[in-house]
DNA sequence: TTAAATATAGTAATCGTTATCGTTATTGAT
DNA sequence: ATCAATAACGATAACGATTACTATATTTAA
């Protein structure tokens, strides 16, 4: 099961590298489409996973129902937004000791978390003022 | 649009705080079912969803493709077995201050988060050791 | 006790995702 | 360059979780 190179894998990453936000497998979908328009859906899909089993992208399950897909690999949190959806990202002080501290009630193994924060973001926010 | 007293959503509320596991709606439904013998799954996702929206239930999703449902709507996190799936709480130190250290950077409103710790639970690294 | 409103059971529909399958593309060896 | 193997494709069916629909039953306040 050696993974061949396949072109339609090279645009699905390549479209993902140049978004700031985190498309869904539907958005990436409809969006490579444009480019390359009989890419099926499940496609799409395949490579998503695939991608992410390589640990070239990350999938976030960010609880709104449909996976996301981030290019950022790094370790680093997440926000959501609850008005319109949008999942962003959030850099802060490393937080990483959490591991450790929640390491220290539980008899369990450890090796890793995922933090989604809540909220308004900067968009909807302004847009709300405005309505006023 | 008053809500209405229903035994079903009694049943439904009991079976939920009896349980220190945070069951899915389908196993909510199949144990229900044992006293209840003919509700409906409808029934189930209907009353789930009502009581998480009056704030009497907390939903959870972990990210393994099915919802969660936790009697105890304090704060607290939860860990999830990568290997059995089991959801567990996770009584740890308190760290509500994350939510500050996020919106240090961040320009929107934050106003809450959600934490899922991963790794292998107590049970599972046993069965691990038995096998060995 | 009755009438309005809400909840129910049963079932169909929807949505995101995964699986299947016959065809096409990639790859390493000739 | 040609070939055979094998992985990936597009199209579409299947799936599992959840939501919507509808005719009937239950709750509730007057």
């Amino acid at each position: 099961m050696a993974i061949k190179y396949s072109k339609q894998r090279a645009v699905i990453k390549e479209f993902l590298q140049d978004r700031k936000d985190h498309p869904t497998a539907d958005v990436v979908y409809t969006n490579v489409r444009k480019a390359y328009p009989n890419i099926s859906l499940g496609t799409v899909y395949r490579n998503l996973m695939l991608l992410s089993d390589m640990g070239e992208i990350q999938r976030l399950r960010v609880g709104d129902g449909s996976d996301h897909f981030d290019p950022n690999t790094r370790e680093h949190n997440h926000f959501v937004c609850r008005q319109c959806g949008d999942v962003l990202d959030l850099e802060m002080d490393d937080i990483s000791g959490i591991d450790q501290t929640a390491a220290k009630s539980f008899r369990g193994k450890i090796d890793g978390h995922r933090i989604y924060f809540y909220g308004i973001c900067e968009k909807c926010l302004q847009a709300e003022q405005q309505n006023q």
